[in-house]
Order: C-alpha cells, then sequence, then structure tokens
DNA sequence: ACGGTTAATGCTACAATGTTGCATTAACCG
DNA sequence: CGGTTAATGCAACATTGTAGCATTAACCGT
C-alpha cells in the first residue's frame, strides 16, 4: 500500500466533500500538470488526446466547481475568456501576465497587488487584479519570431 | 459666433480626420456626460432615450473607432463585457474599480499601476491593468440596501 | 446649392463563450 | 448489492461581439 499523496487531484476533491469522478480528477490533474493557465478549449483538447470523454458544459461545471472549492483559481483575458489554474487564492492574490505574442497567461506569484495602493476614501476593496501585457520572457528571447 | 470649443465632441472627432456624424457625436457626448463607465446596453439606451436611430453593430464600431482615435478608453469587466469612458489613456494609465454591488465600474485616475513593481527577468509589460473588486463608496454608505 | 466619391451605416447572418432545464448515469452509502 | 442523489450528457437558449454587403449620407470640389 503506497502512503497516501495528500496532495494528488482525488485527494483533494475527496477532501472537498464532492464526488470523486473521473471528470474532475482528469480535469484537476490537467491543471496541476501545466506551467501555464488553460482555457476551456485548452482543457478540452487534453481531455480528448487523454481519450476521455467531456461534455462542453459539464466542462464548464467542472472548472466553476473547482474554482468554488478554491482548488484552481480563474483569471478573465483581454480575449474575454476565462483561463484557470491550479491552486486556489486564499489569501495570496497574485498579478498575472498576458503575452501579447504568443497569447499565454503566466502566474506571477511574487507580485502581491493588496496592500500596495490606498484607495480613495469610501472604497472597500476585497481583491486586487492586476494584469501585465506585454512580451513574455519566452517570446522575447526569440524576438523576431512570429508565433 | 461662438467661440469655437475645442473640446466638443463634434470638435474632438473632426480633428481625428474622420467624418462628423450625429451617431459619433452623440455617443462621444454620452460617455463625456458619464461620470462612471457605461457598456454598450447603457450607452443604446441613452441613445434611444435621445430618439437616436442606431444600431446594435453600428454602435459597437462607433465606440470601438472612439477608442482606436483616443476619444476614449475600454476596460473588460468581471461580466466580461466592455465598458467606455470618455477620455484616452495617452500615457496615464489608470486603475479600476469594480463594485460587487451596484456593478458599477469606477475610474480611479490617482492610481496608476504602472512603474510601481518589478518583474521577474525576461518579462517586458508595455502595459498594466488593475481592477480592484469590493464596495464603491455610494454603496458603503447606504449599506444593507439591496441594490 | 449640386452631384460625385466613399466613409459610415443598417441589416443579416454568423462566431465565440457561457447558461438553463431536464432526462440519464454513476458515485457513494448503508 | 440496491437505493439515493450528485454529476453528467444533451438540446436549446442567452450574451457579446464580427463579417459581408447593399444603402445612406458626410464631405469635397465645382
Ligand atoms: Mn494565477
Ligand atoms: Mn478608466
Ligand atoms: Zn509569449
Ligand atoms: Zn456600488
Amino acid at each position: 500500500m503506497p502512503a497516501p499523496d495528500t496532495s494528488s487531484a482525488a485527494h483533494l476533491i475527496a477532501a472537498c466533500g464532492g464526488r470523486v469522478t473521473r471528470t474532475r480528477i482528469a480535469v484537476l490533474e490537467i491543471l496541476q500538470d501545466s506551467p501555464r493557465s488553460l482555457n476551456h478549449d485548452d482543457v478540452a483538447a487534453r481531455l480528448a488526446a487523454d481519450g476521455m470523454p467531456h461534455d462542453r458544459v459539464t466542462l464548464y461545471r467542472t472548472l466553476d466547481w473547482l474554482v468554488e472549492q478554491g482548488l484552481a483559481h480563474r483569471i478573465i483575458g483581454p480575449d474575454r475568456a476565462r483561463r484557470f489554474k491550479a491552486g486556489g487564492e486564499p489569501r495570496s492574490q497574485h498579478a498575472h501576465f498576458h503575452c501579447d505574442r504568443c497569447g499565454h497567461v503566466l502566474c506571477l506569484e511574487s507580485i502581491r497587488p493588496d496592500e500596495q495602493f490606498t484607495l480613495p476614501a469610501g472604497y472597500q476593496p476585497e481583491r486586487a487584479e492586476l494584469v501585465f501585457h506585454g512580451t513574455c520572457a519566452d517570446c522575447g528571447r526569440q524576438r523576431g519570431a512570429k508565433v
């Protein structure tokens, strides 16, 4: 009997009290395996590659559920499409970087927008979203290459 | 002959080299008259109130054109709908505040997200978007009122 | 003021993204 | 293993935004 991996997808899902289904496990593992955030199409493509059956609506609901449970977090890109990444935002709000060249959205865990600004009187902020736009490190290296 | 008001909507539009049409004038004046940002439906409703004929697509193109010309700026809310406000972003990127209670999006001209953070090596940011979420000053005053 | 040129508009159809309702399946529990 | 019900699959719909193309009207020169 292997030691129980308390950080495995199935284990995390079970800890939320929800049912541990093939779809939830597969989707969460896909998010965990990806260094960058993924939109619905990205996840669907990976599910298909794994030979997993998948319904468009179920995927929406699964991703929303993972966010609700704090197992993933979501950010809305300038293409008005949601992108997802494993790991919640317990109290650690972090900035994101949207590369205009390759379209990828990366997490900048080191940058915390909260507690950095003082708002005008009366405003009661609960969270802050900070998104940079420009050229990512990868695309900056091979400059001129039109990804 | 009245002194030429160089900040009037018609004058600003003419200065861009584009044709000065009823729609462009009306839309820009609507944006100029509003203290908060407006989405397409907001603008359409005001056009209708003014008895102006308006087509959905024309409104999209008009607003996009105003942004292109630097006469308005756009921000994408968490409801993935674009909101517009008069005035461009010449070099003055400013933060925005999205009220979770009333849904309004306000400009925080005093807060400039750029030149505030140092990104990891390799990243080349060109602009930064900073959006706070919470309760706005108006909604904070009449707390408990469920707008 | 008039007519020609063409940018801007109106209209239709379409695309992308996300939601709702409901019947069916399968995860869990005893 | 069988019953309960959360999760899924499916179809239809909603919202937001685009593309193509015929028509209108803003502008310019006369
Ligand atoms: Mn992130
Ligand atoms: Mn603004
Ligand atoms: Zn890139
Ligand atoms: Zn408010």
